[in-house]
DNA sequence: ACGGGCATGTAACTGGTTACATGATTCA
DNA sequence: TGAATCATGTAACCAGTTACATGCCCGT
């Protein structure tokens, strides 16, 4: 998803302003995509620029522009709500390719990196928890969804850094069985 | 982890010229980044111009530069490998946020981008689930743990669609409810 | 001789990020 | 009045991606 179809699906929904769509773009994503006001405002631009929004002149009371959504934005929208994402190359996610990166090329740093890695997603997991236990509904449905799939998430990834560490045990002992 | 540190990464293992970083570099990756050529190139100049990297003059047959790394190019390494990543926003997913955004501003779109990222899912992990019983060692042990990482992350991806379809029908009765 | 893989590069573009400048409105 | 928030924008930068141009070397 980019800036460009985030905007688009909330233009979807009615004219807004750039500001408006900065708030409601951090609320739909649960925070997990601050966003710079100024993004907006370029986004804004090209959007217009390809003709996919209009700026409603309705009478505004000072230095607010309105956007909304033109037939061709909605046909945009429409293909990219049908489009499935093609996961070739499959997503590139910093822990996989750290991890992976520190097991064949890490040297020394290896375990500790993949260790380090553990300790992270196991905090990670305690504080999701101690959260949702706690507040319940507190910043929406979106964020309440993030919390739940970065939980499943981390369970994953756990279980896969358990693996990763079995090989690099296996590789070292391989390594002292080499040079004997 | 950056093209960057991916190279100096390499780099670490010993004097390389750009065309072998970027056959290692996929292979340390496990095939899920691809590399343009080009991109290690630009990448090696703003290395050495910011002195990790060096031209190793060492007599070459012809137009084949040698690049090392340098003290400081250990020490960048040295310290990216110490860095814990900083979960801090999240790493943005793509299906993540294309179904929060779906849920919550698709419309009559919500339930079927559900569904259909959840038959990509089982697809590709019946697809890795094939490749790995049948081929054993293709590939190298790189793409060996993405495989697996792959599936455990479609798995948790997997149950987490469920939950979000849950909130889907319920979001719809809810709505039937309010009409009557 | 020529085609394919090895090898090096450049130019242009895209999307995201930061930092900054400006002004209006609101409310304590 | 003065600070916070709302609101709009610009400039510069960075990393990644694509496309392209060039030439060498090796095997058929």
């Amino acid at each position: 998803m980019t800036v460009r179809e985030g905007l688009l699906a909330l233009l979807h929904e009615g004219p807004r302003h750039g500001y408006q769509l900065k708030t409601e773009f951090e609320a739909a994503t649960g925070g997990v995509w601050p966003l710079n006001v100024g993004q907006v405002y370029t986004t804004l631009d090209r959007l217009e620029r390809d003709g996919l929004v209009r700026i409603t002149g309705a009478g505004e009371s000072s230095a607010q522009k309105v956007y909304e959504i033109t037939r061709e934005g909605t046909d945009e929208l429409g293909a990219w709500w049908e489009a499935v994402p093609a996961e070739d190359p499959p997503p590139r996610d910093e822990l996989m390719l750290k991890v992976l990166m520190a097991i064949e090329h890490g040297h020394q740093h290896g375990l500790r990196v993949v260790t380090r890695q553990r300790t992270e997603l196991l905090a990670l997991l305690q504080r999701k928890r101690r959260e949702r236990t706690a507040a319940g509904d507190t910043g929406g449905l979106a964020a309440e969804l993030v919390t739940e799939a970065l939980m499943a998430r981390a369970e994953a990834d756990l279980r896969w850094l358990d693996r990763c560490e079995a090989v690099l045990v296996e590789q070292q002992s391989n390594r002292t069985k080499g040079s004997k």
